[in-house]
DNA sequence: CGATATTTCTACGTGGCGTAAAAATATCGA
DNA sequence: TCGATATTTTTACGCCACGTAGAAATATCG
């Protein structure tokens, strides 16, 4: 999977943040309203990383609109999903990487883990 | 925590199935016994990496012996928990995604999960 | 002390990413 | 329909990580 630049991980996060499709000016325009830097990137720069991100598969684009209208393709959970795996997936010893892991989680998230994992069992 | 290249890869990945620490020549020895590539690196080139490793904090490098020797200095399996709470960090709700993330496992490793969880909160 | 081994320095190519101008294309009002 | 304007595509540049390794410096050993 392929992990994200910082103007790309701002991007993706309003994608996600977004319940409409939003426009390279929309992005623009939340991009400079976030850190108070009031940046203000061109409007090109914007729509390189969202080509970028698009053949990347993570936001969808529609053509048929005239300002295309951009969609994060899958959620941000699931993305955070996959970045799981692919740490993961390099690792030959599962369970030892997840024992360390739930070592290092707080008492609060063992507990609404294992009911989490509860609720998967009973399925 | 730096994610790391294809050959930094392969020499960390010795280095952490190696008990002993490890030489440059060692290590390119070693690398070209693996792929049957055959492939044969300059042993500078397998100076540069260990260096980067060095600088990453991932290796540690005993100067005191003639040919330097290396080692990691982290467990693989602590250095992917690091990736997996470098990629838990970027999320704002953790629990959605390790609930997603539980949703995708095994049943053995739902059952060793819960395991592990047990002796953690016992403890 | 000199040949050889080892390490450090320097460097080049590739590719990802931030950045955006220039060029192409589409749209919309007159 | 046409031209002004908005939008998208193309092209490009700088920076940095990484694979790669030669050149240069340095240490070691006979």
């Amino acid at each position: 999977m392929a992990s994200l630049g910082d103007l790309e991980r701002s991007v993706m996060d309003l994608l996600w943040d977004s319940a409409e499709p939003l426009t390279a000016n929309d992005l623009r325009d939340a991009l400079a309203a976030l850190g108070t830097d009031a940046k203000e990137l061109a409007v090109t720069t914007v729509l390189t990383v969202l080509a970028r991100l698009e053949k990347k598969g993570l936001v969808a684009r529609e053509r048929s609109t005239r300002p295309h209208r951009y969609t994060a393709s899958s959620s941000r959970e699931d993305h955070t999903v996959g970045l799981l795996n692919d740490a993961l997936g390099t690792a030959q010893d599962r369970e030892a990487v997840l024992a360390r892991f739930i070592g290092g989680i707080s008492a609060d998230e063992a507990v609404s883990l294992r009911a989490i994992l509860d609720s998967v069992k009973t399925v």
